[in-house]
DNA sequence: TCATTTTTTGACAATGTGTCATTTTTGAAA
DNA sequence: TTTCAAAAATGACACATTGTCAAAAAATGA
């Protein structure tokens, strides 16, 4: 349909910032409150010409997730090249996804809000594959790492637990905790540094499984440490102390 | 305002009957497909009606949460009567949780709507603050138990996690697994038995923080269900098979 | 320069929420 | 049984927002 050398390179610029926009926006007045004549307003475009990008509303706040879920596989593939054992790599991980959620709170919530029904239904078929193939090879990613582990003899799973039902716990343990953080009523309950809580959780649950080295074998705080400088510091600044 | 001997009960049920259309409407429409005048119209009463119980549509969608957490906490409360050591006690309210979720599948998907931002701004003040009690009531059970523990000799916490954030670990991989099951997605991930995936999860980190009697010390499944027959027969029926 | 194609625009139809003046019902006194 | 004022129910309406599309404007290139 459209062919361009240019125009095709200011196609996308356009769609870039019409997605800045909309994520501060969203940001700003949550779902119900995320106007597409707004954004057309503050773009200086008409809204026609939004909706020749995208096919509704809820097709935009579907690509805000979709950059979500890619930002994620993106650190938890750079994570996941950390070399040594897969019980650290393990920790990788956790500095990963901490680093995502709290750098990057504002894709966290868009997370949320598209997992609320409906709003899936109503984006373009694609973005919802796109979206779907991320989630995948993120688990991919983990589960790929607990193999590693049974195959180094570091681990050796319980007959009633899978690669993939352990992945699926740690997965929900991360998302679940991330996601209360995220939404607020936490401060009340008295949870102390909850993104400490949920590593903390995490490596219970690997020693409960006795994955060697266990935590108090080694210094995984320290080793977490090093990685966040190592591997991710250019996200680091400000995060560490909030 | 309002006195009045039996005009009160038809109140009451004709409220009652508002949240049973709007909740089947909303599981079958999702939350854009939910329509104030559609629920006039299966009522058989006009709009200017419903508006009479609820200031808006995200005012009755809240009230359907609130019915969520209290139906959950009262099925906790029972749990947690139990009479057996603290980590059976924790095993039973695992018992009640998973019941929660699958008998009231519904119930729980609510939840995940009002946690997507915005609805709960819009919904009446009174409805907020019963929700909210009612959640760390939810919380205060965990952590009672997890105390009782502490104080029977069977759990030392290690100095760098609080009854509070395993209490929040807990909850979390609850939360989070059960998210991620009810939201669907999850057939394409290889993942088996996802309730049981989360309960054994939660046993494996309880066992890390060598909280007695150990997962293999003790028959919890065996426990568990004893419990689901002697405590939430009501419950049981086909929830065991599907 | 001007004809043709592409892009942008904003008025508009469609849909839904929440309100409120008007109508209907209720029930107690006459 | 009739009467009438208070309470309850109604649905037309005002308003907001989405998504569309014919018309206007801009770009292209001969």
């Amino acid at each position: 349909m459209n062919r361009s050398p240019r125009k095709e390179r200011e196609w996308k610029e356009r769609e870039a910032r019409i997605l800045e926009v909309a994520r501060r926006l969203l940001m700003e007045h949550g779902y119900l409150g995320l106007k597409m004549d707004q954004i057309a307003a503050e773009m200086e475009y008409s809204k026609g010409t939004i909706y020749q990008h995208f096919s509704s509303k809820e097709d935009v706040i579907m690509e805000l997730a979709a950059q979500t879920i890619e930002k994620r596989l993106e650190l938890m593939a750079r994570a996941s090249e950390y070399k040594g054992r897969p019980r650290e790599r393990i920790a990788a991980l956790g500095v990963a996804v901490e680093l995502f959620v709290r750098r990057f709170a504002d894709y966290f919530r868009v997370e949320q809000i598209i997992r609320a029904d409906s709003i899936r239904e109503k984006a373009a078929q694609e973005r919802q594959e796109k979206l779907t193939a991320c989630e995948l090879r993120c688990m991919g990613i983990v589960s790929g790492i607990v193999r590693d582990g049974i195959a180094a003899g570091d681990l050796t799973l319980p007959e009633f637990l899978t690669p993939e039902q352990l992945t699926f716990g740690m997965w929900s343990l991360s998302f679940g905790g991330s996601s209360i953080i995220v939404t607020g009523q936490l401060g009340e309950l008295g949870v102390e540094e909850p993104f400490q809580a949920i590593i903390n959780n995490i490596q219970m649950l690997l020693d409960g499984l006795n994955w060697k080295p266990l935590s108090y074998e080694t210094d995984y705080p320290q080793t977490m440490e090093r990685i966040a400088e190592e591997m991710f510091s250019d996200l680091l600044d400000d995060a560490r102390t909030p």
